[in-house]
Formats: structure tokens, sequence, C-alpha cells
DNA sequence: CTTTGTGCAAAGATTTTGCATTGCG
DNA sequence: CGCAATGCAAAATCTTTGCACAAAG
């Protein structure tokens, strides 16, 4: 799966997405959130909070943890980011406009695989009709062993 | 999706291979554990841990917060349940014998209808074909708006 | 009897919050 | 300027752990 990486222009685009979301909500937007909302988006994938946290650390990017994390809420309530699955003890995170993929996740490893598709959206697209549901997002994970923990368990 | 009761003789079973299982891995089987499990298979669907603590204290179980904690990782590592789902800071388990469907979850009253396609079953082996992944449970989930949120919000 | 389980309270880990101060709009 | 955001440290949650005692096999 190749991961290529975000153009400076969508970038841009983004951030003013969400600048225009940011105020609709009566919220400010501040150098903090911007730098925040930026390296989340950065993150093509998967993150942890602690690794958000770290990162930004790192880049010596001026705000506290207590920011991150309530910026993160934000971001998340405005929809950019997906809720989130906890799996072995680790909470995970997705960047919802990256997120066109289900995973497949080794039990034994950790590896996420990523893969898409279409014909299982577009059957959930049929049974949301059937319950009336509008859908925003979806997840779809398979738990299991992946190649190399098969032939390395022998199963 | 009806909800029936399971048997006197189904929750037997189960109990014997609970023991079974723990027995195999050296641990012991006690009356803590044995009503814990029990506890956890009679919730047809999902249960958040806090949920389970408060059920065992209300019916005195003698069994503490601690010990329903273990008991839970270690059903958890036997497969009776499944890994965690987070969603809007809650931590919800689900019986791995019972969860033979996938979720709509409304993100509005986070009410969760159950649903079961079997044509995305049988993509989803497909998947796990292409990729020599051994699949052991999975789980399918749509975010959205319920049809009564989406009536009373309009969309 | 030996080894593992249990309860308790304390320790860890993760996330939220109150308050004084800063800064966006 | 006024109201919201930030940083800090403290508080609130959630989960794990050390230890002394109890109980399973």
């Amino acid at each position: 799966m190749k991961k290529q990486k975000i153009s400076r222009k969508e970038m841009k685009n983004l951030v003013e997405q969400f600048k225009n979301h940011i105020r609709l909500k009566g919220l400010k937007f501040t150098p903090q959130r911007e730098k925040i909302f930026k390296e989340i988006i950065r993150t093509k994938g998967h993150f942890e909070i602690e690794e958000l946290v770290q990162k930004i650390k790192k880049k010596n990017i001026p705000a506290s943890r207590a920011t991150v994390y309530r910026t993160l809420n934000i971001i998340k309530d405005l929809g950019f980011i997906e809720e989130v699955i906890k799996f072995k003890n680790k909470t995970i995170y997705e960047v919802s406009i990256h997120h066109h993929h289900d995973h497949l996740i080794c039990t034994n490893c950790g590896k996420i695989i990523e893969f898409h598709e279409e014909e299982i959206e577009k059957l959930q697209d049929k049974i949301c009709e059937m319950y009336d549901f509008l859908p925003k997002f979806h997840r779809l994970e398979i738990f299991g062993l992946c190649s190399e923990c098969r032939k390395k368990l022998k199963v």
C-alpha cells in the first residue's frame, strides 16, 4: 500500500476547511490548533495520542498535553478524525479523510494491512438503505494471523 | 433483532469449555471465575466493564474489581470475548460466540442496530485469501444517523 | 503441600478540569 | 476590550500490581 504524501495545496485546503469549521462553531483559530491539526493530517494512517504528544514535543511546537487533548476532541467533533479503536491496550485514531480502506489486523504481531473492496462498500450502502440509516463513515476490521505469523506459528 | 436467552444446556457447555481452556493453560478454575464468566456470557451483545462490575456487586457475587479485570483478561485471551471497541469514551466488549452480526451505530443517540449480510462475509473471506491472512473474527461498524435521529435533525 | 488466585490498597496510565494568564477577533 | 484558549498542576478515570492470606489441584 503506497502512501503518497499530502500535497502542499491539499494541506492548505484542509487547514482552510478546519479554520472555517472552527469559526463556525464560535471557536478560535490559534497557532496551536493549526499546528496540531497539521501534525494529525500528516499522519497518513493510524496514530496514537501519545505518539502525537511526543511528536509535538520533539518539534518544539508550543502546545501542552492538555491542549493536544482538547484540540484532538475538537478535531474529532468536527469529523476530521475518526472515532477511536482500541486494540491491545493502545488507543488508535484515524484520519477520516485518508480513510478509504479497511483493515486486516494481525493479532500476533500487530501488523495492519489495508485493503479496499468496492463490492463491500456497495453492500454497506444497501444495508444502510434498508435500515433508513444515513452513514457517515465505517470501519471494517478483520482480526487474525498474517502470512508471516502463520508460517512462524505453523497454522 | 430478537435475543433468545441462552439455554441452560448451552451455558453448561460453555462453562465446561471455559474450564477446560483454563486448565489447559495451567490456571485454576475458581468460583469467582466461573461466576464472572457466566455473567459475561449472559450478556447477549455488548457490555462495558463498569457495567459488569456493578452487576456483580449487585448480585453479591464475591469478586473484587481487581478479580473482574483479571478474569476479563483471561477470558479475552481465551477468545470468548472480543477485542474492545471504544466509542464516545466508553469501552465496549463483545461476546465472540454471540457475535455473528455487524453494527450500525448512531452517532447521535448511540443506538446500535445489528445486521448480518452473508455476501459481505463471503467477500471478506475472499480478501483474506488474497492476503494469505487467517481470519479469527471481524467487526464491521457503520457510523451515522439512525432513522429517528434523521427525522429529528431533519437530514 | 505447592502453586495460583483473591482482596485490598497503592501505583500506573490515560484523560479531563480549575484557575490564573495570554491572546484571538 | 471581551471571551475563549493555554499551561500548569491537580483531579478524575480506568486499569494493573505488590503483598499477605486463602484456596484449588
